[in-house]
DNA sequence: TATAATTTGTGCGTATGTATA
DNA sequence: TTATACATACGCACAAATTAT
């Protein structure tokens, strides 16, 4: 499954192979994926390269990860729309420690700060929210 | 300076310790930061740990790393703007791995995807560029 | 209620590869 | 070529949260 001369690390491997099986429906939203242990003798891998792999679903959105529980497929709730303001700006990061508590933000998952005019900002996770403009 | 029973990881307390220097203006941007090795040493804590802190601040936007040479905290570029249509939508998630090399993303950095009433989407580097509305 | 099993989180140490100077 | 410094990967141990017994 795992080609270690393939140039790519293994960690980006075994991404991208669970990556395709979500993309392809064969893990649907919902389904657990294996353990990380299961994973990594079924790869062939260590655990640590395990948890990288399964650290960048995390932060693409695709899977979410419970602590004492397991990994499932996110299940895609819709976006809430943000609308931008007139004059206003929005980028996008990883939060700090302090503002993944304070807007519950998943591990791994960035934010969007919208700053308008006046320079005040509001945060929001980027796993929940999208930025438009009506037309 | 770091407490193991502190409640906080290690990592993280680390984290928090160098983004507090830059934030102070300790560390200046343009700056090098200790090598890993030496940040651990100072610290305490392994190699593995200061990485990961290494990881958090890259991914917030506040260093770089170039790999055989060093971390610098980053001269804040200005941003360009990138004008959200009408009718458009604008998302942020870290990108796969394809698309890190297809727009030139650094590791660790999120993406802005703007998606058209058409459906087509243009992706950018959360690092270089804001969404902007002109007012 | 208490205990154990499961599963992810944190942390260490070590070795080796690769890009830069 | 050599040295430096980050990247990848392994294995191990223990902690913490959840679930099952």
């Amino acid at each position: 499954v795992i080609d270690p001369r393939r140039g790519e690390p293994a960690h980006r491997q075994l991404a991208d192979a669970l990556r395709a099986q979500i993309g392809r429906g064969e893990l649907r939203p919902g389904d657990r994926l294996p353990t990380e242990l299961q994973l990594g003798q079924a790869a062939g891998v260590g655990r640590s390269t395990v948890r990288r792999a399964v650290a960048a679903l995390r932060a693409e959105g695709l899977i979410t990860v419970d602590r004492g529980h397991g990994t499932r497929v996110r299940r895609s709730p819709p976006l809430e729309d943000v609308v931008l303001p007139p004059g206003s700006t929005a980028i996008a990061r990883m939060p700090t420690p302090e503002e993944r508590v304070d807007h519950d933000v998943p591990e791994g998952v960035p934010i969007l700060v919208v700053v308008g005019p006046d320079g005040l900002g509001d945060v929001y996770p980027a796993d929940r929210v999208r930025i438009t403009r009506p037309s």
